[in-house]
DNA sequence: ACCTACCATATAACTGGTTATTTAGTGCAA
DNA sequence: TTGCACTAAATAACCAGTTATATGGTAGGT
């Protein structure tokens, strides 16, 4: 996770972005956009920081640069099946627990950044296509039209980070007992909200 | 909201306070702390910087200040009764869609100033009592046992403040009708959620 | 194989504007 | 005249971004 990162013997631009990507992750999770320190992902990346500037122009377009990188991410490795809401919750929160950070800089972005218009690259796609599969699956009778596919989806999300977001104080200091309880919480929670009411399914 | 503070014509140190946290209401809450800047507070809140010093301390003292005074407002304004957790989600709705900012000031309060251990005065507490007065609750069959205090607690704050989370774009774009839709959508879920199931009941 | 001119990669030092905080004082009111 | 509210100006550190320079790999000529 935070392992040195070292630079190749022979020279590589792509090797070299792809540390200040890594560097500008962790520090723009950990301190935000105007937090965040260009002498701090330099030394971190172990790299020089004009390079920053020939390779991404400014420390704004770094930080877009780490969004794009890290949402293309999330979206590759939560695989999202609208059949199957409270499952996608549940590996949500897997993957939030497991990359903490990657939460805090969404949130960052939607503070710092998210009023200049730039959104990262394929999110807005991703969740009409997101939004789109649950309205098939609502005519489809497969989970309850009690709700729009914009409403679902939004609660979805909120639940599964609802922790994270919830408890700021000693994120850290839990059992891996207290984590699968607040896992299956979420997929129940999920559950009781798209299942069909009986009278959806009569 | 965002008239020009005003100074009395006497000097009175109380009013030039809360002229600074007013101020620093809106500062913070656009820019957080790392984006805030002492001249714009100084401009807004018609008062000399010096001032900030001799009465707050320093910039990060003014933020807790400002979080104490506006987490105070928010207990006061949106009363908590666990026999009716959907009305309490609608009405933290409410006040969120009129006060977005405060939901601003809380997450760059998490993100900025959460690990520093200080914590808003009178919010652990308050947590404390709405938490123990679900599982009363439940003791009473109210609600549904399925989630945890603790669960029942966060998942309604999640939902409450689903969408602004959600929809960082174009936010303030919303007819009263879908406003209604929305407030409608988050008691529901709320109501789905806590309502016990009919083995609990039985 | 060897040379060499070229260019992308990389670096250290610098610049100029910004910013939180302090200081030394002014003037009002009791 | 004492203490408090308030102010303008200074200070010292900070920090994003630039520049001038060095270096290593390599294509192409011999």
């Amino acid at each position: 996770m935070s392992q040195p990162l070292t630079r190749p013997k022979v020279r590589d631009a792509e090797a070299t972005k792809a540390r200040l990507l890594q560097a500008g992750t962790e520090e723009f999770a950990a301190h935000g956009i105007a937090g965040a320190r260009i002498d701090r992902i330099e030394a971190a990346a172990n790299a020089n920081r004009a390079l920053i500037y020939s390779y991404f122009g400014s420390k704004d377009q770094l930080f877009d640069a780490v969004m794009d990188a890290n949402v293309a991410r999330v979206l590759d490795e939560v695989p999202f099946k609208p059949e199957d809401l409270p499952g996608y919750a549940g590996r949500l929160f897997d993957f939030l627990v497991a990359n903490p950070h990657l939460l805090r800089l969404a949130t960052w972005h939607r503070l710092e950044r998210a009023d200049t218009g730039h959104e990262p690259q394929g999110l807005r796609a991703s969740v009409r296509m997101k939004t789109e599969s649950i309205a098939r699956a609502q005519a489809g009778r497969r989970l309850t039209s009690g709700f729009t596919p914009e409403d679902v989806y939004a609660f979805t999300m909120a639940l599964a980070s609802a922790w994270m977001e919830a408890s700021p104080y000693a994120p850290a200091a839990l059992s891996e007992d207290q984590l699968d309880a607040r896992r299956s919480a979420v997929v129940e929670a999920v559950r009781r909200l798209t299942t069909p009411t009986k009278e959806e399914t009569s």
